[in-house]
DNA sequence: GTGCAACTTTAAAATATTTGAATGAAACGC
DNA sequence: GCGTTTCATTCAAATATTTTAAAGTTGCAC
């Protein structure tokens, strides 16, 4: 059940078999979350934190006049709300973007593993460290990048990720959200994030149909979005 | 020293003597820092973690058309890149906006706190999840919101962050940052930042002028910008 | 099969934002 | 004191982006 959890954390540092077991047996209650559902509500307060183990999940806030940003894009693998161990109240609320499998580690198991698991700990901070390093790379690109470039860089980095989980087939991966989701990661109009997707196509660097993202040409795509792996730290090291 | 990093974590749970006592011992090797001169570099490896004892600086990052973008700012008693003990490398830099006076803890010493103090451990790993907070907010500001509104959450936000830290003066705290570093971090041209600039100048929420930001209308200001200050984590409770 | 609903695409007008350039004011070195 | 630099401000033209609306497409319920 969590195979891709461990794939992630082991493509940035070994964890050893007694670990691999604390994992396990501190991740249960499996539960299926419907599209459009909330994982995790804004505001509240959950004593567990939840992973994500098929679908696609956003964290999303609302203003006052209805406008959404999301904030975070989670592809299965990936703690959605592993932060709310520390943070106590949820400051964004966290949907399911696609029919979704979830699992959950309560936080009293979690304050166990800080107290008995000096590595495993560090393990999980620096998941939740790396999801930093995600927002910043987000920062910079709705700051300072053209719009294609974001929507490039979103790509490629939504394309590694998926690659570390083997979720990625040939050059194709499966995108759920519709144009109008995609609009609110990169914070844009929907009709403009339309023309900018239009821009990659003609380019021949990407295709998107039918929820299907395929990768055209991958060192020009990476070119245009000034991709640097990096800031994902897939380098395997003591942590 | 420390005093003011010990505020800051005292704002959200309580630390015992022996925390304080423990932080004393591995923060050390005190230096000042010149204004416009990085803290840490972009893809070096620090082995320690660098606390701000004294002026503001900045994570940021250089796109390859010499477009800056700001990704976060540092006030007196935060830690400038706690999460390159678990990154290893960073993936950006770090500069001073004013000079500044810097000290550090050895990654050694943060590795040895993983293992014989649990609750300090969580409490460093609250720390960079607040970070992880900001980034986000910021990135809601950054896609949703006017950007007069933009602005006017920077300043709520940093003249929260800047008084729980004992740093506001009556309505009024130092900012030393000139419109055009300004404009970095909110992702503007400094032409427009200054426009935004002078509408919340004639609205009457604030004064900007020599360095000095002060607030003439709280609570018209944090209406436009919707501040709310779930994010910063303000309650002291068990983390 | 028909009609509805969700999503994508296109168009045109209204706004917002950037760019480049010029001006004025203040601070600084010598 | 003089020239130099940095910063804030203003302007106008060029671009980018949003808004509103309409039309085309697809899948699905009935």
């Amino acid at each position: 059940m969590i195979e891709l959890l461990i794939r992630n954390l082991n493509a940035r540092d070994a964890l050893d078999a007694d670990e691999i077991a604390c994992l396990q047996r501190i991740i249960n209650r499996e539960r299926a979350v419907g599209v459009d559902e909330d994982i995790v509500r804004e505001g509240s307060r959950p004593n567990e934190s939840t992973l994500l183990l098929d679908g696609i999940a956003a964290r999303y806030r609302v203003l006052e006049d209805g406008k959404r940003q999301i904030t975070a894009l989670h592809v299965p693998g990936d703690f959605v709300d592993l932060h709310a161990f520390m943070l106590k109240t949820m400051d964004h609320g966290v949907v399911a973007l696609s029919s979704c499998k979830v699992a959950a580690a309560s936080h009293r198991d979690l304050t166990t593993v800080t107290q008995t698991s000096p590595h495993l700990t560090r393990m999980l901070w620096l998941s939740t460290v790396i999801d930093g390093a995600i927002h910043r790379e987000w920062i910079v690109a709705m700051g300072r990048r053209s719009k294609k470039a974001h929507l490039a860089h979103l790509i490629c980095e939504l394309f590694t990720r998926l690659d570390i989980v083997g979720l990625v087939n040939d050059q194709s991966f499966h995108f759920p959200l519709s144009q109008a989701e995609a609009a609110d990661v990169l914070g844009l109009s929907l009709v403009h994030l339309n023309k900018t997707l239009q821009k990659l196509r003609s380019d021949g660097l990407v295709r998107w149909e039918d929820h299907v993202i395929t990768i055209l040409d991958w060192v020009r795509l990476v070119e245009i979005a000034e991709f640097d792996t990096v800031y994902l730290n897939l380098v395997r090291e003591p942590r």
